[in-house]
DNA sequence: GAGGCTACCAAACAAGTGTTTGCTATGGCA
DNA sequence: TGCCATAGCAAACACTTGTTTGGTAGCCTC
């Protein structure tokens, strides 16, 4: 991003496009891309639909940002997460379920359009961008998998996809109250974990 | 694909409104509910979009009655697999497991719509309706996992979500060949098997 | 105080949307 | 033969969609 200029945030700047990105995550998680028109977000913020196309270029490109904004608070999540936790590997990977979960469920609207299954949504040419975003972000619970000490014969291929399914999953059925993303990194994670180990 | 019935067919009475609900079917799962238009699914079928009209009174009306044959795909599967099912409550949810992700995975298109997260960007009225369907098919498998000698501290609840996350995620990294749907659900209960028991 | 930049308004554009309406060709039944 | 339900055509309806274009008020710099 061009980000040269220091001064020049002083009026509404930057504020209106984040503004812009905020309803845009909200109506796209609420109603999917295709059932938010841009007049529907531009006027949440109390803009015309022609004024939107000053701060992106198409309705494609707001989507693209408001994803790569939410790719980057899971990333933000678990490498703070990571930071703060001992050498127990299995302590780690539940530390990053946590932290996983925190941003999947209380994380806001941006967390909800990383969901792929929300991405088979859109458009099909961004596919391709919008999934290496992703991938990236996974590779880092295939290396917490991978120092695990699971059975030899256990696929940590397929552990890794059982866990993210399990993960991921909780947004359909998770509401504020019963257990925190604490509780329920927990539970999974003393589900996979063999008691022999 | 015609081979011995030329054109008589082109007006069949039931066939032609099943042959909308397939190609609403293949629509929906490709391009979304929102992405798919009434003159895309008519003309998929050689129809003029007023035309279906006359089989079903709306498109939300099409919408449920492809979502109805997807849930009932998901039942006579489940309903089957446990008829040839010995006593062993592992065995048992190892096989409705392996049923369930034959029809999510190989089963066409109409399986596609029944994921919640597909459902999430439905039309809003429409979805305790279609949420009701869903409920009482995931019975089925409350009642296997309360057949099961888990530990005592372990949350049943969180066990048939935990569980349910991993199979229906598998949708989103399925490809045919490497791993059978029986693969698949072997290795999931295994993992969640503890080996104490 | 002239020029330029930012951020937006106002209005239109062509294309596509779900749906309704009136009509018609077909085949079975009396 | 006449009747009637079936299954679909043809054309329009009112509306929404993403996007473009031309203009302009306010600020900053020279």
């Amino acid at each position: 991003m061009a980000a040269s200029a220091p001064k020049i945030e002083a009026r509404g700047g930057e504020n209106r496009r984040e503004a812009l990105l905020d309803a845009a995550a909200a109506m796209f998680a609420a109603k999917g891309y295709d059932g938010t028109s841009i007049r529907d977000i531009a006027g949440a913020v109390g803009m015309l639909p022609g004024s939107l196309y000053y701060h992106f270029k198409s309705k494609e490109d707001l989507l693209i940002a408001v994803y790569r904004k939410g790719v980057a608070r899971f990333e933000a999540a678990i490498d703070e997460a990571l930071e703060t936790t001992g050498g127990d590997p299995w302590q780690a990977i539940e530390a990053a379920c946590a932290a996983h979960l925190s941003i999947l469920l209380d994380g806001g609207d941006y967390a909800r359009i990383v969901n792929p299954e929300f991405v088979r949504s859109f458009p099909g040419e961004m596919l391709p961008t919008l999934n290496a975003e992703r991938d990236r972000y996974e590779r880092h619970f295939e290396k917490l998998i991978a120092a695990l000490p699971l059975p030899p014969e256990t696929d940590r291929w397929l552990f890794k996809v059982a866990l993210f399914g399990s993960l991921n999953w909780s947004q359909t059925w998770y509401r504020k109250g019963r257990y925190t993303p604490g509780d329920i990194a927990g539970a999974f994670i003393g589900m996979l974990r063999q008691k022999g180990a």
